[in-house]
DNA sequence: TGCAAAGTTGCAGTGTGTGTAAAGTTGCAC
DNA sequence: GTGCAACTTTACACACACTGCAACTTTGCA
């Protein structure tokens, strides 16, 4: 199969012009996402092998390897996770607004806003994970493994904070945060991706609140 | 290999005594975990076949699936979750305060306490766990698949509630339930498996509530 | 003792994911 | 443009997880 690539010019100003290299590895991805999507939403993610997905997308089994871990990161469009954005530095830091909860609540909805893979390929995967729990799992697997990141930044941030923010573990409020992000994300979803992710997050601090607050 | 399995006589007097065929299949399912778990310790997760553990523990290969979905649940001792306890139905019908948060930290403590593995065993898996990050990433994933039942169990709750818990998604109070599961868990890991379930998600809540109440 | 139900086993097969080395592309300096 | 270094893709071989199936063995029970 000949497939051609949609190279898109980058025409950021602050963003140097990109390399063919560098777009034909992205346009290569968002293909191989793409046929991912496809494919699963027709014949359900256990029908479709990894070698379809190639055939559709044109390109061979073993550059899917280079691109995805596995076939289930495929439909989700992970990537390493950038954990070095402006506003996980900022949160390190002590900012934006030097509470704890607004911060976190800042650094999620970051999270989900800059997510490194567009709007209509997120809420794509989102509509196929909601019908294959192993992709749900799997996302949350993801999630889990730059806890490790996650907890550094946290740290930074409690050495900083006030007395009472320090008596807390860098454990307890990394988890937290992922929680908050997952929650957040599946309650955008639920909505059908309408509002931001700022009113998500709120809404989200303050069923927990209630909960906990009997 | 000839192994031979260690019957334990079940005493109880609530418990009929169980049968040999039964006996037998629990023993098996406990050698296999074991042997996991020494091979696990010793040569890592991903340097371990299924077919040496099946050596080790004198069982066939085929055999091995008939007890566990993946090789991950060996170590993790997962088995489908039974969510019809004592302690569930409880939680649905209203009790056993009639405070949603008690009731649920109830129920967290009751998952972990009457796991359908012995106490040892879930600090051995706790332990390789810890080291090995897919391992979390699966109990992730088990706990992911039972969040149905657990919504069902919830939306029960719910219906019975105040008008105040009447409010809340079950959605939203699933997944508090189950990340205050798997907080607990990993609480009570870091404490090195001492003190008791319930000690461990006061402490998660209390730290929880600080976050939040900022 | 004998029969039905439950459990185990070997075997063949599918599919995921990895290592490696050769072949093809791109970036860049001259 | 030419040429070389760095990077990517690709084919191939392979290890291993996991499944379906059809004997075969063991247990429960009359």
């Amino acid at each position: 199969m000949c497939v051609k690539l949609h190279l898109v010019q980058n025409s950021s100003v602050d963003e140097p012009a990109l390399g063919l290299r560098e777009r034909k590895k992205r346009a290569r991805r968002e293909a191989l996402i793409d046929a991912t999507h496809r494919l699963v939403a027709e014949h359900g993610l256990d029908a479709v092998t990894v070698e379809a997905i190639c055939e559709e997308a044109g390109v061979s089994a073993r550059t899917f390897f280079n691109y995805f871990e596995t076939k289930d990161d495929a439909v989700l469009g992970h990537t390493p996770w950038p954990l070095d954005s402006a506003a996980t530095e900022e949160f390190a830091t002590g900012g934006p607004t030097g509470h704890l909860l607004a911060d976190l609540q800042a650094l999620v909805s970051s999270f989900l806003t800059d997510a490194p893979i567009g709007r209509q390929r997120v809420a794509r995967a989102l509509e196929l994970a909601a019908k294959e729990p192993r992709l749900f799992a799997r996302h949350l697997a993801w999630m889990e493994q730059h806890k490790g990141q996650l907890s550094a930044l946290i740290e930074r941030r409690l050495q900083m904070g006030t007395a009472d923010d320090a008596a807390l573990s860098s454990e307890i409020v990394g988890s937290t945060l992922l929680f908050l992000t997952h929650a957040t994300f599946m309650r955008w979803d639920a909505a059908g991706g309408t509002g931001t992710a700022d009113e998500h997050v709120s809404a989200v601090v303050a069923d927990l609140r209630s909960i906990l607050t009997d």
